[in-house]
DNA sequence: TGACAATGAATGAACGTTCATTCATTGTCC
DNA sequence: GGACAATGAATGAACGTTCATTCATTGTCA
């Protein structure tokens, strides 16, 4: 029935966190059961269990994940020619998914967590100040920035650009399901072309879109 | 040891609602079970279901109080002799409370709540747009938001001010416990000078703070 | 006023269900 | 056959919910 020796233990993890990125999504990081996962996997129960020692572990686990990647985000965010485009990539990272909408419910639900749990929330802290550096070092190096508005420090328009991004995030959680990841996209594209106009036009340059 | 008579049937409900933002704060809305909701209220479990239907109906009160509390915080907000004043009433809403954090922490699962439960979507997004609309009227009739930044409209600025506001929201869920509610309300008041400065303050005004 | 009846707020043990977790068993490959 | 992957029925704890019961308070009639 199962396809023997071509899983390795590796692509069993990812097979299981993947079916439990859509349960958690789905019904939350509590509401979700093993058997839910299990189902959506295509495994039996007890099989989890082999990979992951509880069902804490699976939430500690997914948690990494996502830190893995949204470093990889940062990563191809700092290798964007214009820091626009730098942009662009950080604020629409949760829209390519396959799943819309998927990834914002879960992260809005690993917030949720941190609220409660201190080693999510140590961890969530540990991304975002990773992520808020690496967009801090970019924008002292972009030659858009010289002229930064009203004389913030890069610091700190690194710290508004990621509170506008995760309120993007909270706000695409109440989309309806139908709306595809294009128009999600798209919405996100509009709010960080503004944002960036405010942040980083200079003075009498024409507006964008 | 109960107050008689005092205790009306209004007061009753106040009072499970009290003990279950608590809870539902410290464990999440499924987490937190009615054995803890009624031990914090310092009643029994079954007087809860005197009072509520079932454990839904305790959500969805506590998701309708918010309603009226956000309602009662625009009304403040709108009656600020200035634009910058209304942001702030704005922005610290969730830090005035005697238990700091708590609202913040309850939000954020409103959001993941809505994610998955259709009834509390178009709820929260009920009073977004509610709330959105009055800054957006608030900010057409500023006298400060005639040079609005770069041409943008009183909408697209509230959008702005409101995802920055849930982002920073979100952010307060991530600092540790011990932060007191004055210390939340200086870091929020901060972001919000400078996003007000950012958005409309004329140019060759001196900065803020 | 005092005796008694009626009320309904409040209790918490008990019920059925769901869930995370375990483990005896089965299947598969070398 | 031996080693390991995989199964899913079984377990027990925890949960939401119910309801028979208690008892302070209120109402009624002499």
């Amino acid at each position: 029935m199962a396809q023997p020796q071509i899983d390795s233990s590796l692509d069993r993890r990812t097979q299981i966190l993947d079916a439990a990125l859509v349960c958690f999504a789905k019904r939350g990081f509590h509401q979700a059961s093993m058997h839910d996962i299990s189902a959506e996997a295509g495994i039996s129960v007890g099989l989890i269990y082999r990979y992951f020692e509880n069902k804490d572990a699976v939430i500690s686990a997914m948690a990494d994940r996502h830190k893995r990647e949204i470093h990889e985000v940062l990563k191809r965010a700092q290798q964007a020619p214009t820091l626009l485009e730098s942009l662009e990539i950080l604020f629409t990272a949760h829209c390519c998914e396959d799943a819309p909408q998927v990834v914002s419910a879960f992260v809005v639900d690993l917030y949720a967590e941190a609220s409660r749990n201190p080693r999510v929330a140590d961890l969530v802290r540990d991304v975002l100040q990773t992520a808020m550096d690496g967009v801090t070092d970019l924008i002292a190096r972009s030659p858009e920035a010289e002229s930064a508005a009203y004389g913030l420090k890069p610091y700190e328009l690194a710290e508004l650009i990621f509170a506008v991004s995760r309120g993007m995030l909270m706000r695409d959680v109440l989309q309806p399901q139908e709306m595809t990841a294009a128009e999600r996209r798209t919405r996100q594209l509009e709010v960080t072309r503004r944002l960036w106009g405010l942040l980083f036009r200079k003075e009498g340059e024409p507006a964008y879109a």
